[in-house]
DNA sequence: CTGTTAGCGCATTCAG
DNA sequence: CTGAATGCGCTAACAG
């Protein structure tokens, strides 16, 4: 190829492929050093006002960008935090990370998205994904199991500033923030026993797993009061997994609920989605909501004001949540020392439409 | 609130934590050098059985894991992509990052998720940090607009691989991938056309903005074809933007087409949610669908199925779309020189339901 | 098969 | 106010 020489000069010349600028470039410029382009560029230290200006100059004129990766090599920190989601489809994650951004964008973070695509080895890859490149802190909303936990603690132990959103969580060093979802229900099916209903189904998760849904057990607790019974025969849906319940999982809800000798007259469902499934196969089967039926939701997703009729479900806090959440994180973040853990709880609203009461 | 310096950075602890296990811990510990810990670590280059095992265990116990910022500073390339996406919260994105991880899950990447929020600004400011974090390349899936192709431009001319999803782009080095939809819209209002209807409006799209839509050119077209001409009483809708058009600007286009003295008796929404933001416009008016008015929507969302009545739709290969982008970038990342700019356009599929023809 | 040297781009530390 | 030396953790390149 080129002779020794040759290839010697490379160094000083540009090369034929369009690396990006360093801060050598820039100062070498500006007739600096790289240290005084440093600090000119990160506004650390005194720097002239006329070196400064010329390393503007330089920095316009060579397009120049700091490289975060070398930089984090050696502050130790990216300004960069993760987020990792259950499944970006809900609406629910939109207003999360902006609640996240709101806080993290004006204190110079840049927040990097993961999902877990609802398996649970992808969870866990995410995490270390996170870990492995060095991002500040982490935001954990996907849902809570056994093996997510697991890498949870791991990745504490590591001591990485980690709150989680939306799933309790033991950890000492791990801070939680979450709606109370347990409230939400219980208010969504008092008002729903306050209209008279007697038979209320619950639909979105199997029976064996029912206990570990916060969402199941103010319904329960709500029945409970009313001095009704639990009946096994009124909870369906899919075992609890780290996806959440779907449109699909509500409509056979109710096809399987309308089977029994006698159905019940009202629906709880898990989630939004779950509900205009059971919305839907009431139609199909002949059943008006909310005469024959009526059918309460969990979430208030955009759309459910849309729905015919419109649904009544329970909002939560969401971008409040999130923003919560990422002061928690930047707390840690910034601390000095550990801190012990801190948990919030959010209430949740019910909002009453024309799924459980005929309007007008 | 006070305003924070551009580009000031927080100060932040000097981890009390103790720090993770570097190579040179392993090495130390299996009794090599760094070197030799890195070739078994690595599988690269010779190592012999008994010293890969020494390594191993030593990674074991010590829990380690390679810095991905270091490694990125030495080998040059990080083992990442980027995805940008306009919002999360649109069902789009969870399929086109699931097509995408298709393939990049396999080939050892990992897949990191920024998003725009609807705003310019965010969008540049998203992309820039995947660059500044030095991603392998970038996937971007927002819509186009004038702020956002500047930047694709400055990026591509950093020479990292880019390949865009759904906007059209006409840099060299920059692959695209989208689906037809001006062919989706075609098709779509030539089935109203089909089925009677010669009064049809375009909601989603204010009138001076329509031209910039593909959905809104194959509506004009089957009109066209036809022989009917487009009257712009009958196009409605918010100016073109970075977000999506939402369920409120379909109801408040239904409102406004009403008040027409010949209302369209056939509405072609720009996507789903607008669909169906018409569907419940019309409900309120006491119009019945598809009776008084035949609405059609696009994208083929999850709960298009699953609304009353069922929307009529266009569905596009998302998940396709988003691992054919996935191989092209993937094409790009490996490739030692550069190759011309290719683009694929896929067909869509329309899905017709009871919001246009009355079921049974 | 294993070790040595060097340097990726940047900022901390200490001298001027 | 500015500069020089140093090393973050890792691996390419070249010895042995």
């Amino acid at each position: 190829m080129t002779s020794i020489e040759g290839s010697k000069r490379l160094k000083t010349k540009p090369s034929t492929t369009k690396r990006p600028a360093t801060l050598a470039d820039v100062a070498r410029m500006a007739g600096v050093v790289a240290m005084t382009a440093s600090r000119a560029i990160n506004q650390s230290g005194y720097v002239s006002a006329e070196v400064r200006e010329r390393v503007s100059q330089a920095v316009k004129k060579l397009n120049y960008r700091p490289n975060m990766v070398a930089r984090q090599l050696r502050v130790r920190h990216l300004n960069a935090i993760g987020i990792l989601l259950p499944d970006i489809a809900n609406p629910f994650s939109t207003k999360l990370v902006d609640g996240v951004r709101q806080v993290f964008d004006e204190a110079g973070y840049t927040t990097f998205i993961a999902t877990t695509s609802g398996s649970i080895q992808q969870e866990s890859a995410s995490l270390q994904a996170f870990v492995d490149h060095r991002v500040d802190g982490l935001i954990v909303a996907t849902r809570g199991t056994k093996m997510g936990d697991e890498v949870l603690r791991d990745i504490s132990r590591r001591g990485i500033p980690t709150v989680t959103i939306g799933r309790p969580v033991k950890l000492a060093s791990v801070d939680s923030v979450t709606a109370n979802h347990w409230q939400g229900a219980f208010d969504a099916v008092t008002h729903l026993l306050s209209i008279g209903h007697r038979n209320i189904g619950f639909v979105g998760i199997s029976p064996e797993d029912r206990l570990s849904l916060r969402r199941y057990r103010g319904y329960a607790a709500a029945l409970e009061q009313a001095g009704l019974d639990v009946c096994t025969e009124y909870i369906v849906g899919p075992p609890n997994a780290p996806a959440f319940a779907t449109q699909e999982d509500g409509f056979a809800g109710i096809l399987s609920l309308a089977k029994l000798r006698r159905p019940p007259s009202a629906i709880f469902a898990r989630n939004d989605f779950t509900a205009i499934g059971a919305m839907r196969a009431a139609h199909t089967l002949g059943m008006r909501v909310p005469d024959d039926v009526a059918i309460a939701g969990f979430d208030n997703i955009p759309l459910a004001a849309f729905t015919t009729p419109p649904l009544t479900t329970v909002a939560q806090p969401i971008a409040e949540q999130g923003a919560a959440a990422a002061r928690f994180l930047l707390d840690r973040i910034t601390a000095t020392k550990s801190r012990a853990s801190r948990k919030i709880s959010m209430e949740c609203k019910l909002i009453v439409r024309g799924s459980t009461v005929a309007e007008r």
